[in-house]
RNA sequence: GGGCUCGUAGUGAAGUGGUUAUCACGCCUCCCUGUCACGGAGGAGAUCGCCGGUUCAAGUCCGGUCGAGCCCGCCA
């Protein structure tokens, strides 16, 4: 019966089998320590008998071990207790060294980034590597948890489709049996339809842009988590995503301490809800402060990557706040999309907010037009055709009735590779796509 | 797509135009009974990304090429 390593502890005193593997060896002469990695932890082990050394002769890291042996409580072991008078049994000799380090942090300097994903594989067994993932996971759950809380239902939507109709970000194109088939940039309208169901979805969903982007935030190849939520307001909406930002951060620091320590991350400054503040006059103040250096460029219709990391500086040291919602985006804008909804109050403005954490943007949220005769008016002067057989199954369901609805797009890599102050968004991607990047 | 920077053992780095290219980690051999980045002695491992040029002499300078990184653009 195998006991794992994070439950060796509980076993002190008795005989017990552990199997995992070979993490580090420490040859004293006389006395040899090793440690054996499971998915639980690592485990010391005391070898004395000098047949169970010479087992491991030749065998590097990653040889599979089964370990019997007694627990044994010793205050100079790691975690108070390790196994005595073990009998090494190899499952898996490994003769080949790892291409790449596994028992001591990995460098992660931008210089380095393409041997540590050339050597993924292997790499990610490094466990300061597998915290990202831990956390990233952890993420997830979060994601759910509040999703379960407030009664969404998950679903999954294709992800080849027919045609590109949402518009903005290029698309894959492949053979579909003759035809062409694109991958899908956006689970938007779909999630959309299925408002018309369920009210409330989510989807953790692969993303697929054919952007030509060469920038530490940008994949070919991302996770969002959608959500879509019908009857629902565009002040409800930011309250929603908010929570579910300070839902996950309060999660992982209560259930990724360690991976956290190994990152040496802080405890995350983050009100009940974020501020909002409008996106001009982060223009507005950026160029205030920038005064004369000229060195960064303030676009018209979007923020600047400069002024996205600034306002998360001032937001942190002014409002108390890692994350904010930067609201006020136009309405008479490329970036206002034709399924968008403009404010009521102030049609010049959209009901748009990006949500943006640690200086990135991880989340863009909107109001949808929900009218059919408007979004038909908005689509037509977006350049779009009502026609085209791309836009009939979202048109289908606004003439049979949706409600008044809004939600968002969140990156999942962004949010991990803040979280842990990670360098590059491809850094909390496992096997990273970009424009250069295909394998592993 | 534009600009800038960088390519040296498996990994990470040093290297003023001048002997046999240096160091750390890892690996191999030996010593070592409390290590946890163990320690000590020795050893193997590099066509210095590739091609061409300048020079008596190139890892070093120049040109090209391939690869990578960062910023910008685009995008989320």
């Amino acid at each position: 019966m195998r006991v794992l390593n994070k439950d060796v502890v509980s076993h002190t005193g008795k005989a017990i089998t552990i199997e995992g593997w070979l993490h580090k060896k420490r040859l004293l002469g006389g006395l040899t320590f090793i440690n054996v990695r499971d998915r639980s932890g690592l485990v010391q082990i005391v070898l004395k008998d000098k047949d169970e050394v010479e087992k491991l002769r030749g065998l590097q890291i990653g040889t599979i071990l089964k370990v019997n042996g007694t627990v044994t409580e010793e205050p100079r072991a790691p975690g108070g207790v390790e196994i005595h008078d073990a009998k090494l049994d190899v499952i898996i000799p490994v003769a080949e060294e790892p291409p790449i380090e596994i028992d001591k942090p990995l460098n992660h300097k931008p210089d380095n980034l393409d041997t540590l994903l050339d050597n993924r594989p292997i790499g990610l067994r490094n466990v300061q590597e597998t915290a990202i993932f831990r956390v990233q996971a952890k993420v997830l759950q979060a994601f759910r948890a509040y999703f379960a809380q407030h009664d969404f239902t998950e679903i999954n939507t294709p992800k080849l489709l027919a045609e590109a109709t949402e518009g903005g970000a290029e698309t894959f194109k492949l053979d579909y049996f003759g035809k062409t088939a694109t991958l899908a940039q956006s689970a938007q309208f779909y999630k959309q339809m299925m408002v018309g169901v369920f009210e409330r979805v989510f989807e953790t969903n692969p993303t697929f842009r054919a952007e030509p982007s060469a920038t530490t935030r940008h994949m070919t190849e991302y996770i969002t988590i959608d959500a879509e939520i019908g009857f629902i307001g565009f002040d409800e909406l930011i309250n929603y995503a908010g929570g579910c930002l300070l839902n996950i951060l309060e999660t992982v620091q209560k259930d990724c301490a360690a991976e956290l320590k190994a990152w040496n991350v802080q405890a995350f400054v983050m009100p009940a809800k974020p501020e909002d503040i409008p996106r001009l006059s982060i223009h507005e103040i950026h160029e205030k402060f920038l005064k004369d250096t000229k060195e960064d460029h303030t676009g018209e219709d979007d923020l600047a990557p400069a002024e996205e990391r600034w306002v998360c500086d001032y937001a942190k040291k002014n409002l108390g706040s890692e994350a904010v919602f930067v609201v006020g985006w136009p309405s008479k804008s490329k970036t206002f999309k034709f399924y968008h909804r403009a404010n009521q109050e102030n049609p010049e403005i959209a009901d748009r907010a990006d949500l943006l954490f640690c200086g990135v943007e991880i989340t863009t949220l909107s109001m949808r037009e929900h009218r059919y005769d408007r979004l038909i008016a908005q689509l037509k002067s977006n350049g779009g055709d009502p026609e085209s057989p791309g836009y009939a199954p979202l048109l289908s369901v606004y003439r049979h009735g949706m409600p008044p609805h809004g939600g968002w797009g969140w990156g999942l890599e962004r949010t991990v590779q803040k979280i842990l102050g990670l360098n590059s968004v491809k850094e909390a991607s496992l096997f990273p796509r970009d424009i250069n990047r295909l394998a592993p």
